[in-house]
RNA sequence: GCCCGUGUGGCGGAACUGGCAGACGCGCAGGACUUAAAAUCCUGUUGUAGUGAUACAGUACCGGUUCGAUUCCGGUCACGGGCACCA
């Protein structure tokens, strides 16, 4: 009898030939296929099976590739700087520097398990000199061409991690790291201009094949709106306030206007009655935290005590100030419409300002309005010489009138901002700026890049809004690269999206001293073909990797403009909750969570990695079902046991194995295509029963178990090779072409269909996949015999499909 | 509140452009082998009724289009995710 499948010899097997002799490899003639994992952040929890699902698909994906005659790309790094990290390193009272290099140590054995094509001499490091040099080169670019700036503003800043956060890091309020309230503070920070890229970061989104789901959201994230400024003159003055507007086609219909409490004019609007109040607004809208402005929807506002004049029509209207108009958006003050805005109408509501209806719904004007009518369809009313336009044309045409009229213009805004790039704490690359009194911001020379982080005994953030880069003195004193004179060094360092926002530049070239990344290199293997990683990242890394790719296209260091051509977002796999059952995130606080370490002891790595396919459809979330394995195990053995006992039998191939070897090419192969690798695993699992039912009687030829052993390679690689070399091959499995099938096979001449009574099945019938439908008609009756009665209204016969008689009783 | 996604057996999930719903696997039940257990193999497994072939119902719910709907359309509910006063 055969010997019994023992997954840790040949694994072991296998890991050490490949290790010698690596199976994808770059002779410099095949094309490339660049396949991308998101590098993970070393947490000192290590991988759980999550973690493995991803590296998994992308692993398969690579293998694939590599069948099918291309040199792929497949690297790994370590996205080691920026909070997670050091909190780590805080909670165990260890140095990042030294839990960092222990993390990565640990998480790569893990990976290592995996056993993927992964080209370690590839490999990046965030918080190595030799890397993060250039994430401080591309920033001083950045700084060169004015797209790093300093600027003190109200920022958003957590508490508890003791940093200022970017607006991508706030999650409904809260800080998307720890959970903690955000509040505002105010600093010097430093900002890079990501607007000023956010027309192309929208546009070019159409080149990309991503799914829907990402690019709606960075859509909406860079939330670019059509329409127009317009100037209010303020009555009594020479001053006037600009407003912007979507819905210009309202004009007529402003009956107040309401400013941001921080506007500038705001104090200077209020007269001796009401300037007590609105003083007191403001300082109470300053205290106001980002959450409980987010939270009290309730409308609050004062009177300002001046009004402004409707440029169209000259109506005086009253100004107000109330927290519901965001400071940082537009122009920091809007006209209000009441009769066709929901925020309006409720504020208008609460302090009985007058409604005017300037679009008709259905024809008419509202009697009693209890709510605001939104949409831009109707026809003008009670709106001087735009009455009777249509207000869906007006909206789009009004910008450019009021253009002409001389008191507005057509415009645009986004709600993206730029990206508050100054962190407070330690473990960050150092913003390589020297603060001159003289020459103001210096950046450090190139050549003197890397500027190191500095060794430090306290790392804890300070929480006063420095770093505790500033108590190093020797490091913050230095001089003026520029004029020589003493001076100090910025001591806030990067956020941790700075490294992962280029790194898969630098994985072709990781080497490298000269440069960023070689050109030539940069051509040839760049960009990325798939990227594969969760969908968390979708506004957050995902679009600054665009940004920076785009600055680097346009200063020359790379000749494309886009990152990743295909996105692939795996779905999470869930743990179970004990008492519920219901699905929920793996974490360390409910102890649901599953490390791969003990199932590839138990199964091997072929086994946990088909089973992590198996689970479910790879975009979805799953939940993980240790039971499974045991399935997943048996059909490895099955398989294992049909392919020894017919190697032995050495049978000959028949048309029926033909047929079948075609169609699981076939079915594999499309199945793989569209990513649907839980079916692949169903398939691999359905023509194996065949098999082994095959065994007991004439047995499985050759050729069709060496077509098995290298469609299973990429997903069970170490079984696959095993298998090749058992039937003879002294080369790598993965030395094979990905096998192709005849369409001829795929159809039978005889076909079983379905025969229905009124759409409802009541027998099956054999019959030529070529005869008409005449004698399909006549082969569905006989079938139904008996059960056929009433009169029949109509045939139908869909050709290799189905034969419905319709009839009536 | 707005936008997007999902809803199929006890469980994870299949079903190509509308065409035999429940593939594949887990679990469970019965059987074989065994002194016994594990492992392995075989059989069954949507529900209801019936010994039975079979009949009827059935893809969250209500309705529509169609010879025929898990699939398309309209409405409702539930769950998940994104955005959240962006004028």
């Amino acid at each position: 009898m055969a010997i019994p499948y023992n997954h840790r010899a040949i694994e072991k097997k296998w890991r050490e030939r490949w290790e010698q002799n690596p199976v994808n490899v770059n002779d410099g003639k095949k094309e490339k296929y660049y396949c991308l994992d998101m590098f993970p952040y070393p947490s000192g929890n290590g991988l759980h099976v999550g973690h493995w699902r991803g590296y998994v698909i992308s692993d398969v994906w690579s293998r694939y590739k590599m069948l099918n005659g291309y040199y792929v790309i497949h690297p790994m790094g370590w996205d080691a700087f920026g909070l997670p990290a050091e909190n780590y390193a805080i909670k165990m009272g260890v140095h990042p520097a030294k839990s960092t290099a222990e993390n990565v140590a640990n998480i790569k054995r893990q990976i290592k398990e995996i056993s993927a094509v992964y080209d370690w001499d590839m490999e990046v490091n965030t918080t190595d000199p030799k890397f993060y040099k250039w994430t401080q080169w591309i920033f001083v670019q950045m700084f060169k061409k004015g797209l790093a700036y300093e600027k003190e503003m109200p920022i958003n800043w957590c508490p508890s991690c003791k940093t200022g956060l970017a607006n991508e890091e706030v999650v409904n309020g809260k800080c998307e790291r720890c959970g903690s309230d955000v509040t505002k503070k105010n600093l010097k920070q430093w900002m890079l201009k990501i607007t000023a890229y956010a027309d192309r970061l929208l546009d070019d989104l159409d080149k990309l094949d991503w799914p829907e789901k990402v690019k709606k959201m960075q859509t909406d994230w860079i939330g670019k709106s059509h329409g127009a400024e317009v100037n209010f003159k303020i009555d009594g003055k020479d001053e006037s306030i600009t407003v912007y507007t979507t819905r210009p086609d309202t004009l007529y219909g402003a009956t107040f206007m309401v400013l941001a409490p921080e506007h500038e004019l705001a104090k200077s609007l209020a007269n001796d009655d009401t300037r007590a109040a609105v003083e007191d607004y403001i300082y109470q809208a300053s205290l106001k935290s980002s959450v409980d402005r987010l939270q009290d929807k309730e409308k609050t506002g004062v009177f300002t005590g001046s009004y402004a004049i409707n440029p169209l029509n000259g109506a005086k209207v009253p100004i107000w100030l109330s927290d519901y108009v965001l400071a940082d958006y537009g122009t920091g003050a809007i006209m209000c419409v009441p009769a066709h805005d929901d925020r309006d109408f409720e504020f208008a509501k609460k302090f009985n300002l007058p409604i005017i209806q300037v679009i008709a719904k259905d024809g008419k004007e509202i009697e009693n309005m209890e709510e605001a009518y939104t949409d831009a369809s109707g026809t003008m009313i009670n709106s001087g010489d735009w009455n009777g336009l249509e207000s869906g044309e007006l909206k789009l045409k009004a910008p450019e009138m009021i253009e002409k009229m001389g008191f507005g213009k057509k415009t645009t805004n986004y709600k993206l901002r730029d990206w508050v790039f100054s962190r407070q704490r330690y473990w960050g690359e150092p913003i390589p700026i020297v603060h001159c009194p003289d020459c103001g911001n210096v950046p450090v020379p190139e050549e003197e890049l890397p500027l190191l982080l500095p060794d430090v005994k306290s790392y804890q953030p300070t929480g006063t809004g420095e770093s505790p880069l500033a108590d190093i003195t020797d490091w913050v004193n230095t001089t003026c690269p520029k004029c020589g004179k003493p001076a100090k060094r910025e001591t806030n360092t990067m956020p941790q999206w700075a490294g992962s926002s280029w790194y898969f530049l630098r994985y072709v070239d990781s080497k490298n001293d000269e440069e960023l990344v070689n050109r030539e290199k940069a051509d040839k293997y760049l960009p990325v073909d798939m990227y594969i990683g969760g969908v968390e990242h979708a506004v957050l890394h995902l679009l600054y990797s665009r940004f920076y790719t785009k600055f680097l296209n346009d200063i020359g260091v790379v000749d494309f403009d886009e990152p990743f051509k295909k996105l692939f977002n795996q779905g999470m796999v869930c743990g179970r909750d004990k008492e519920t059952g219901a699905a929920t995130k793996m974490s360390k606080s409910l102890g649901n969570i599953v490390s791969p370490d003990d199932t590839v002891r138990d199964y091997g790595c072929d086994a946990l990695r088909l089973y992590e396919l198996f689970i479910g459809p790879p975009e979805l979330d799953s939940i993980w079902d240790d039971r499974g394995m045991d399935g997943i195990y048996r059909f490895i053995t099955r398989l294992w046991n049909m392919v020894n006992t017919n190697i032995e039998k050495d049978a000959k191939e028949t048309e029926e194995l033909l047929k079948i070897r075609n169609r699981m090419v076939s079915d594999i192969t499309k199945r793989l295509e569209s990513f649907s690798l839980n079916t692949v695993i169903s398939a691999f699992m359905e023509y194996n029963n065949k098999f082994v039912e095959l065994t007991a009687k004439d047995g499985v030829d050759k050729k069709t178990l060496e077509t098995l052993a290298i469609l299973l390679a990429p997903f069970a690689p170490h079984i696959g090779e095993e298998i090749w070399e058992l039937l003879g091959h002294k080369e790598s499995v993965f030395t094979a072409k990905w096998p192709t099938f005849d369409e001829k096979y795929l159809v039978d001449d005889e076909i079983e269909i379905a025969v229905q009574i009124n759409g409802k099945t009541k027998a099956t019938v054999s019959i030529n996949k070529d005869i008409d439908k005449e004698a399909a008609i006549a082969a569905g009756k006989e079938a139904l015999g008996s059960k056929l009665t009433g009169t029949v209204v109509k045939e139908i016969y869909v050709p290799g499909r189905i034969i419905n008689i319709v009839v009536k009783a």
